[in-house]
RNA sequence: GUGGGUGUAGCUCAGGUGGUAGAGCACUUGGUUGUGGCCCAAGUGGUCGCGUGUUCAAGUCACGUCACCCACCCCA
């Protein structure tokens, strides 16, 4: 018989790696519940259509990286390539919007592309979102970010650097987008590589974002984003770069921060890493003021970022193995049935621990109560029982005493405090 | 989708010019009729990714195929 192996792209997580999960959302969700935020829990899968009409259909997230097939009844589903349209979807279905001006939400789960795998980058992968639903405020963007820069602090990320953009909005991004095309069209093929003669008529922002030196070189002297932005989006990017200022957040201004999906108008921002190979962003996210609109909802504003927790845990490294308090040695078979009861007494005041039910030598039982690194062992053996005790051996120490079963809670070193 | 790299024991890896497999760690047991970590000894464990070909003979050579990794692309 063949062996059934896990798709590409896709990966078990065993302990210790499955608990830095569990450590990185607890923190996230101690952090957002003070800034005031509820958790959501939505689909993994969604009609395709969704996303087509929300991420944009001429993206590379829609054209070629969704998991998407027909159902029984031959429609469309795709499982989420991110989070943001859910979110959106949910909210606007569930009318949100009717009883309170402002939504806070975040929500954890994993999210799924269809690319070709590499470090960093897997096709499916846990994301940690957060999205701030109607409010149009610089100061939300300002929030949303220091909530951010808060959870990464937190969690002990301190080499990250925050990069900043904004991309104007539906009355001055056109005049950009037709300044950079003529910009484009004027200038020699040859200057520019071939993936970017592609882009310049696809989607000229994205030349800005190449990283072939001559098509730099290029863009450097075509049109800048900044310059285009109309008075309400410039006053809106110089309020949250003050606010991010006055907060001690540092960032730095990346004109050519450009994100590949089209839902984003003004404030875009990436969190980067130097340290975790070429897929350096670990968090990324903006504003999508158009987006609920777009999506047959209220003309609401949003603002939201995406945290990608594969990508944190390998600036994190190895979590060590979690420890327990006790390990019991039962020698006997009478022993095996106290050492159940003891351990149960033991657990439910708090300690870990387990009991060996195998029947080995003492000398195994204590070889894997040294390797589960357990504080004590308790040996259960015929003397032991006769007088109602456990030979109490202190593992770190090597020194043993034999104490009164009903005595073992107090007597006993604790692994963790 | 396009490159490059790697597939040999549970893990990390050795195996010039072809002669059907090894180390370290891990695991099990023993060295102590009931005592861990260090040490010592023995033992378990391999269709050498898979297939085809060349050859008297393939882990080693050729072709194909699959898987994984890294990078491009794109993004969390």
């Amino acid at each position: 018989m063949d062996k059934i192996k896990k798709i590409k792209g896709f990966s078990d997580v065993f302990s210790p790696r499955s608990d830095s999960y569990t450590l990185l959302e607890a923190k996230a969700r101690d952090i957002f519940f003070r800034y005031g935020f509820e958790e959501l829990r939505v689909p993994i899968l969604e009609k395709t259509e969704l996303f087509a009409r929300s991420i944009g259909t001429e993206t590379d997230i829609v054209q070629k990286e969704m998991f998407t097939f027909p159902d029984r009844k031959g429609r469309s589903l795709t499982l989420r390539p991110e989070a943001t349209a859910g979110v959106a979807r949910a909210y606007i279905e569930n009318k949100i919007y009717s009883s309170r001006d402002i939504s806070k939400l975040y929500t954890i789960g994993p999210m799924f592309r269809y690319e070709r795998p590499q470090k960093g980058r897997q096709r499916q992968f846990q994301q940690i979102n957060a999205e701030i639903l109607g409010s149009t405020a610089p100061e939300t963007d300002a929030e949303l970010l220091l909530m951010l820069n808060s959870f990464l602090r937190d969690a002990g990320f301190q080499k990250l650097s925050l990069e900043l953009n904004s991309l104007g909005c539906p009355q001055c991004r056109p005049d950009f987008l037709k300044a950079v095309s003529d910009f484009l069209s004027r200038q020699d093929e040859e200057a520019l590589c071939p993936d970017c003669r592609r882009r310049s008529r696809s989607n000229p922002l994205r030349v800005y974002d190449c990283k072939i030196n001559t098509c730099r070189e290029q863009i450097k002297k075509g049109p800048v984003l900044t310059e285009y932005l109309c008075g309400d989006c410039r006053d809106h990017f110089q309020t949250v770069k003050r606010l991010l200022g006055i907060s001690g957040v540092q960032y730095r201004i990346n004109p050519n921060l450009v994100r590949g999906l089209d839902y984003y108008q003004r404030t875009t921002f990436e969190v980067l890493s130097e340290d975790i190979g070429a897929q350096s962003a670990v968090a990324g996210g903006g504003r999508y003021d158009g987006l609920l609109k777009d999506l047959g909802g209220p003309d609401l504003p949003g603002i939201g970022f995406a945290c990608g927790m594969e990508r944190l845990l390998l600036i994190l490294g190895e979590a060590p193995n979690p420890q327990s308090d006790f390990f019991i040695a039962p020698l006997s078979q009478k022993a095996k049935e106290i050492g159940l009861l003891l351990a149960c007494q033991l657990r439910a005041k708090g300690l870990r621990g387990d009991v060996a039910f195998e029947g080995k030598s003492l000398k195994s039982q204590l070889r894997q109560a040294n390797k589960q690194q357990a504080a004590a062992c308790l040996i259960l053996g015929e003397e032991e029982l006769t007088r109602s005790t456990v030979l109490l051996k202190d593992l770190s120490s090597g020194e043993q005493s034999e104490i009164r079963q009903e005595d073992l809670l107090t007597a006993l070193p604790l692994s963790r405090q």
